[in-house]
DNA sequence: TTGCTTGCAAAGTTTTTGCAGGCGC
DNA sequence: GCGCCTGCAAAAACTTTGCAAGCAA
């Protein structure tokens, strides 16, 4: 599992780059969803010279490899996901982070939206809003 | 139900305004779920000295009135809709357009995800992906 | 009349593009 | 060494903000 990425990039023609494998590493061992400016931030340590135009290019390289998925959770940037299974994502309106929910079977309702729908379906992405537990303990009412 | 907004404009303390108005009523009137850029193009013959700005701030009131609602689709932009009902929406991957899924209940999977997160769940929205019948047509492979 | 609203322009954010030097292969 | 890649800067795309004049109530 782990290194694949460096053979997908060379069956594709793509680089393999110290700055590319650096940004897949960061997606792979986060679940917090970051967008390109939380993965250059999280990266300006170790690589000081990176900059955000890099972290852009090699997103679309690996969005277009299956490598990550994209998302957009009604917020203004879009996020990242390393995990391109295909399961449901909950933001908090309150502070605003990102999680992934787990375990759901949703074969089902997809069916169901494919049977009602006129469209060759190729993929969904389904988001949900709310109040994470941390928020709603702070503000309990 | 017609003239509703006039009402509700006035209950929250805001002013009725032909721009106001008409916004509103070209969101009702449409099923394109256009963006703020396409509203604008569409009120320009009728109102020429509309501006973009004006756009922006209304759709931010109705938003918060709860006359309309906020889509993401995957695009750069924002695209909305006047029909606030809890419906699934699909994009055209080739052409873009974005359609309603009608006549699906969803409360079964919402349940299932509530169940599923510790999060309190106040609301959601399902994006599929996939090629429109038009663009079947066109490509048919 | 009062003060919210409009529309213009400027600024802010996020993302993309162009290009010269650098590095993977 | 060839050609893709990086990183800087500039630009593009989308949205927000500031402010003077205008209009709703």
């Amino acid at each position: 599992m782990e290194g694949q990425i460096t053979a997908m990039l060379r069956e594709r023609g793509f680089k393999v780059t110290p700055q590319r494998l650096a940004i897949y590493e960061t997606l792979r061992q986060t679940k917090s969803h970051p967008s390109a400016e939380m993965i250059f931030h999280e990266l300006q340590p170790l690589y000081p010279t990176m900059s955000l135009a890099t972290v852009y290019k090699t997103i679309e390289i690996l969005k277009e490899i299956g490598l990550i998925q994209v998302l957009n959770a009604g917020e203004d940037s879009f996020r990242y996901d390393a995990d391109v299974s295909n399961h449901p994502h909950v933001r908090c309106m309150k502070c605003g982070r990102v999680d992934d929910i787990m375990g759901i079977e949703s074969e089902d309702f997809i069916d169901l939206i494919s049977q009602n729908t006129s469209y060759k379906l190729t993929g969904q992405q389904f988001y949900f809003y709310g109040i994470c537990p941390k928020c709603q303990i702070t503000t309990p009412h």
